[in-house]
DNA sequence: TCATGATTTGGTAGATTTTACCGAAATGGA
DNA sequence: TCCATTTCGGTAAAATCTACCAAATCATGA
C-alpha cells in the first residue's frame, strides 16, 4: 500500500511540508509529475490527512500546558460518548488518548496562563458528568513535540 | 508582538499549511502583498517554526503507541543531560515533556507493532542510565491528535 | 495643526511552480 | 508472447510566488 518511494515522500513532507514538488522530486529521485502524482494520490488516499503550520507556542503566547490524567465514573457508552463529544469541541485540549493503566485518558491542553488553565478546569473539566479523578502535571518544560512519524 | 492580524493568518495556516498567499490574503482580508510579507516576517522571527505534513498514522503503518510515564533515579544535570540527548535521537519518540506529579516525563512513543515497542524498551528505554520507573500505557484510541494552537 | 521620517500598504511584472494532458515505457496476467 | 493496465517522463498553459515600486498610513515632536 505505502511503499518504498513513498515513504520517502511522506518523510521529506513531515520535514518540510511547503517543500515545492520540484525540490521534492529531486530529493525522492523522480520525475516531478510521476512525484507530483504519488501525493496528490496520498492526499486523496487519506494517508496525508493534512498539513499544518507549526507555530512556537510559547512565542505565540501560549504559556502554560500541562498533561491531565482523567479517569471516568462509569464507562457506559452514554458517558464515554459525552466526554469524548466534550473534549473534542475544546481547542485547549490539544491531544486526547484512551489509555491502559491507571488513568483511563491522557489529554494535553495548552492555555495562555494558569489563569486560563484554573478556567478550563472549573468551568470545563469539573463540569463533565461522570469524572472520576482528574490530575493534573503541569509541563515544566516540552523537551520534544514532535508530529513526525518515524519513517 | 502576535497581534490581531497575525493571529488570524497563524490559525488559517495552522488549518491549512499549504494554502496560496492568495487564499490566506483574501480570508484574512488583506492584499496578496501584505498578507506575504507578514507570513514571511512570522516564519522568520520564529513564531512559525515550519510546517509538515499531518500523516495518518495506522494507514501509514504505525500500530502501536503508547505513553511512557518515566522517573529518574536521580535528578543531576548530568543524568538528565542524558536522558534528555538520547530522547532527543530516537525518532520513535514524537513527544516528551518534563511535567509535574509523580512522573518526572510524559513521552509519546508510536512504533510499528507491539514487537518494535518491545525492542524500543529493551534495547532503549531500559538501558538509559539513571531510570528509576517507568510505566507503559498503551494508547487503545486516538479521540484526538491536534497541533492546532487555540488562538 | 502640521511637517517629517519611518513604516506599512496595494499594485505590478518577471520568475517560478502547479496542474492536466500527452504518448511512451514498464508491469503483470492469461 | 500478447494485450490490457498502470505508471512513467515531458510539456505547456494557468496559477502562484516573490521582489520591487510609489502611495498611503502612522507616530512623534515642534
Amino acid at each position: 500500500m505505502v511503499e518504498e518511494q513513498d515513504e520517502r515522500i511522506l518523510a521529506e513532507l513531515q520535514k518540510d511540508g511547503r517543500a515545492t514538488n520540484q525540490q521534492l522530486a529531486e530529493i525522492v529521485g523522480m520525475s516531478t509529475s510521476a512525484c507530483w502524482r504519488r501525493v496528490r494520490a496520498l492526499e486523496e488516499s487519506g494517508v496525508i490527512s493534512g498539513y499544518s503550520a507549526l507555530v512556537a507556542r510559547e512565542r505565540a503566547g501560549f504559556a502554560t500546558s500541562a498533561i491531565l490524567h482523567v479517569s471516568l465514573e462509569r464507562h457506559d457508552v452514554k458517558f464515554v460518548d459525552e466526554f469524548v463529544a466534550r473534549v473534542m469541541q475544546r481547542r485547549e485540549v490539544l491531544e486526547c488518548f484512551a489509555t491502559t493503566g491507571d488513568a483511563d485518558y491522557h489529554l494535553r491542553v495548552v492555555v495562555r496562563d494558569m489563569d486560563a488553565y484554573n478556567r478550563f478546569l472549573d468551568e470545563f473539566m469539573f463540569r463533565i458528568p461522570g469524572i472520576r479523578h482528574v490530575r493534573t502535571n503541569v509541563i515544566l518544560k516540552e523537551i520534544k513535540t514532535g508530529v513526525a512519524l518515524p519513517f
